[in-house]
DNA sequence: ATTTAGCACTCAACTGTTGACAGTGCTATT
DNA sequence: AATAGCACTGTCAACAGTTGAGTGCTAAAT
């Protein structure tokens, strides 16, 4: 285990670290009033805590900087003794209170807000629409040629879609066919749709008229989406160019590729147990070797959750962003309560 | 005007440093079967052309790139001698048949595809809903604390939201409100939706029930951005790191900002006229001066117009691109005709 | 009157060298 | 156990020298 000194120089290191980026000196550290040792014994320490793992040399004659280990141990520690900071937590309670009734604007506004405090990139990402059912399809027609339909469900999702007529679809037949879709989808998962509109409705129409396949099959891949898609909302992307790690235009563009990759879903989706903090290689993802990502999950109904996540390098200022989300993602789940 | 011969070596110039992005000099310019001068002689030409405003140095001695007077006469020219190379054309017409019949999607696939022909980044701006009128509102209750509301408009946007009743809102009185919303705003122009809730629908209750201010006031903020906001998708942006001329942080930094900045929807949405090319400074954002950009709009009813825009280094595929966005606009127009 | 060959000149990009400097590890001393 | 001293290491920026691609200009050739 950790003495109380290298403790003290192994969180002073990583607090340090987190300002400026640089690796720390041992005389750097011994020059700070509440470290009052020379430069020499704190090289000892730093010795010490490298060998431990939890320090790590950029080169064998630089000073010192954090491994992720060095980093794992300051999230735990902190999530102990977690001070808040209230200047922040006005501005965002602010968002929850009835002045904004709409909730997807507001949960989007709070981690536009989230990243313009931490300077980090966040993400929303809502409930699949998986485990709703179908309340009612609608359907308009607009012109002879056009017409929408929109689908929704039972836990608020709306879906719309803009159809085309084309050539030999009449739209009168179209709406026959939406009207049975109604009987045959209404107060079933959306996750059957497609399953239901396949083996139960189109065998019955595909008797009388070739074409109420080729439509079917139009429908069923309009709504194919829905079932898949989660909403996925970036915020703050463009921040990571301000972070010294990512000066790098490889690692830049990597990271970037990344966000926007389907990995990223399941790192973030896969958690429903509360807060956690992914450092580093934790995250299994190659250009995220410099990442941290922190995730939330936040309530909307009796089983629909979110999350929010906060993605920035590992030398993250963990102290900060941590209890930001865990309010944010509170202040969300008291809305439905 | 320019000779023949100058005319040769510009447009050859611009092609080869479209490909390269390296300077051009005379000795491999002299090289070519097609021109059959000394470097010498071409030398002198490229003098005149600088002079006349064609082409730039990099430094004194330099080879020649095209200035943005140089690709302003290349555009023009290819304009007139415009020559199509039909493999990508089959590969977006499928597309476009009935395969597919929901138009958003379509067009969104379109301009994936047009990102990866091309690598550059491409746009799509799709109407406002500004002209459109009210179709009807309705009204979802989910549970006693939240509903979904869905505007439908008759040009088939639909936009919900998902309404949270805080506490002393009771969701019966909800549903009246709604109730008398839709008989006092169906039909009338989308843009006029907050006018209307304010100065008709407000001092009616106002007189009863000091909280419907509060439901309307929230009703109105969740509505005003249909009024404001076109559809706005991008997509191929990390084509941009792939770009020589971005290779720099900063001006790759600018430029991504810029594209999802409001300035870009200025310069995208102004022109109904057809094709437009701006070049460098003919786009007035300072993060765009070294960036082209094309826009071409498209009709999806009598009088809606969309625009399809591709974003790239002023050392652009023209020849490539042009045709491209043409033939995806056009396509897209002949859905609704 | 064009075109071309020849030559001096320019600039960017690369190379190798150097010295300053920040920091370390080790050892001897307190 | 803590510290002072010292040799050592790697980074970084500045500098000079070299190379090579390309130009402009002039004089000769067509």
């Amino acid at each position: 285990m950790l003495t109380e000194r290298q403790m003290k120089i192994l969180i002073t290191i990583i607090e340090e670290f987190v300002k400026t980026a640089e690796p720390i000196g041992s005389r750097t550290l011994s020059k700070m009033e509440h470290l009052p040792y020379s430069p020499a014994t704190i090289r000892n320490e730093m010795a010490d805590l490298e060998e431990l793992g939890y320090l790590e040399k950029t080169h064998s004659s630089s000073g010192r900087i954090p491994s992720e280990k060095g980093y794992r141990f300051y999230v735990d520690y902190i999530q102990e003794n977690s001070d808040i900071n209230s200047d922040d937590f006005i501005t965002i309670s602010n968002l929850f209170t009835n002045k904004n009734i709409e909730r997807e604007e507001a949960i989007k506004e709070a981690v536009r807000i989230l990243s313009e405090i931490t300077n980090y990139t966040s993400i929303v990402l809502g409930p699949s629409a998986n485990q709703s059912r179908v309340k009612k399809f609608e359907f308009i027609p607009l012109s002879d040629k056009n017409a929408v339909l929109v689908l929704i469900t039972d836990k608020g999702h709306v879906e719309s879609k803009n159809l085309i007529m084309q050539d030999g679809i009449n739209i009168k037949e179209v709406e026959r066919v939406i009207h049975l879709m109604n009987e045959t989808l209404v107060n079933c998962l959306v996750s059957e749709i497609p399953e239901k509109l396949n083996y139960e409705l189109k065998p019955y129409f595909g008797k009388f008229m070739e074409y109420h396949e080729k439509l079917i099959d139009s429908i069923l891949k309009a709504f194919t989406t829905i079932v898949r898609d989660h909403q996925y909302y970036l915020s703050g992307r463009n921040n990571i160019f301000y972070q010294p790690e990512f000066q790098d235009i490889e690692k830049l563009q990597k990271l970037m590729i990344a966000l926007e990759d389907s990995q990223m879903l399941k790192i973030i989706q896969a958690n429903e147990k509360g807060l956690q903090v992914r450092i580093g290689h934790e995250n299994h993802i190659d250009a995220m070797q410099n990442c941290t990502v922190i995730t939330v999950p936040y309530q909307i109904s009796d089983n629909e959750y979110g999350t929010i996540a906060v993605v920035g390098p590992t030398r993250m200022e963990y102290s900060k962003v941590i209890p930001l989300v865990e309010y944010i993602a509170k202040s969300i789940s008291k809305l439905y309560k």
